[in-house]
DNA sequence: CAAAAAATATGACATTTATCAGCTTTTTTA
DNA sequence: TAAAAAAGCTGATAAATGTCATATTTTTTG
């Protein structure tokens, strides 16, 4: 089993604020486990009783609405943590998590991170930030769900995708493989409204599509669509 | 001026979690403050430093989306804190929040509670319990936008807002009164959209409205069709 | 590899929602 | 209190989006 204490992923999140000797102790009580793509992390109604830290891969968190559709809330990627929110609350998850692609996890159980949520203010206040940006970041969709049409938010999150899996090399697609039922999920629409509309971003040659291989080829008008005009 | 440590206020929130001593620091360097209504508190691209407590009354959050309309992400009322996010955050806030009533509040500075963040874990647990409650409402709210008709999210509404501000008491009025245009910007739909269904819960005896006294008639019902039926 | 299943794509149409115009009622202001 | 302004309401219509049907392509499976 890897070592937290050497492991280059906890510096991409609040882990990275612990001892030594504190990563060591979560070294020790730690489980590693490798996920395969479509495998669920965790479901609605599960216990999670702890946090993942992703090493690798990326999963989409879920919420079954009361019309019976999915509605992605958000991906999560290669150094994030999941589940921050079992740390202060005993109610069962409300979420759903699955794996996009192949992934490498690591889970901490509860107790042993509470213990350093309790003594280590560096790492409470890093908690603390990361669920600040959390907030504001669940405002703005919000905003934008309530707001915008079908299509600004394809625009919208076609940029999104393309800050967080886009290389600066534009011959290159983004390093996320997406369905269209999926990108139909985090903008919440019909799968047939998503594909109409990436159809038509792709005649207008703002994108490219080859499968599931999205290339992302006019950022700024794509932009100016995201914002209304 | 009042003093925090006798105000029943504190008792509603994270505040509550502060030692005697603490709170008295904290109310010497406290202030307070009415604010009328329709008068705003902060605006997009304020600098806030500080947290709000509200003693009375009630405010609007709203934030304004590129199309120009603005959106309320959520009500603060009596007891709650506002402005949390500025304590762990250098960025200027992009929200704005406006009193929907008159309103009574104190304003405590960030470095004080800063203070009290990083030696009191009672206090820090508490807030972070607070942020994990906020997220997991903001999911369903993104999942609600994202997923329910207009229709659906103007039941949801008025339920919630049954719940917040309704009396047990079916012949009395939710205890706020909002303008139909804060009712559309609730559920993001237009003022017009909003009016409409109003008139047809109402024919439906689902509601009465007077003026902007509205009375829920029908609890059971707009369950029902928040959820689809 | 062939058959079956799943995902993608597109058209036709129905439904929902926004927009605009005009009117009435309520609230504010001088 | 009268006039002006704002808020509320309703109808007509346009635009956006969802739904259903069906064809095609891709992926999975035996």
């Amino acid at each position: 089993m890897n070592k937290c204490e050497q492991c280059i992923v906890r510096k991409l999140n609040s882990l990275g604020e612990l001892t030594k000797d504190e990563l060591v102790r979560i070294s020790g009580c730690k489980s590693s486990d490798f996920v395969k793509k479509g495998e669920i992390l965790f479901e609605e109604g599960d216990h999670i009783n702890g946090v993942f830290c992703i090493k690798d891969g990326v999963c989409k968190v879920t919420k079954m609405s009361s019309n019976g559709r999915e509605q992605i809330v958000k991906l999560v990627k290669k150094g994030d943590l999941l589940g921050e929110r079992s740390l202060v609350s005993e109610e069962v998850s409300n979420l759903k998590a699955t794996a996009i692609n192949d992934m490498e996890i690591c889970f901490i159980p509860k107790e042993e991170i509470v213990r350093d949520l309790k003594s280590n203010t560096n790492f409470t206040m890093s908690i603390l930030k990361e669920m600040a940006v959390s907030l504001k970041e669940a405002d703005n969709v919000i905003v934008d769900m309530a707001q915008k049409t079908v299509k600004q938010r394809l625009a919208e999150t076609l940029l999104h995708l393309n800050k967080t899996y886009g290389s600066e090399d534009l011959d290159k697609p983004l390093d996320i493989q997406l369905s269209r039922e999926d990108i139909a999920s985090i903008i919440g629409t019909a799968t047939e409204s998503a594909i109409r509309l990436l159809s038509a971003f792709k005649k207008e040659k703002l994108i490219h599509l080859k499968g599931k291989e999205i290339y992302i080829l006019n950022p700024k008008k794509l932009q100016h669509i995201a914002e209304g005009f």
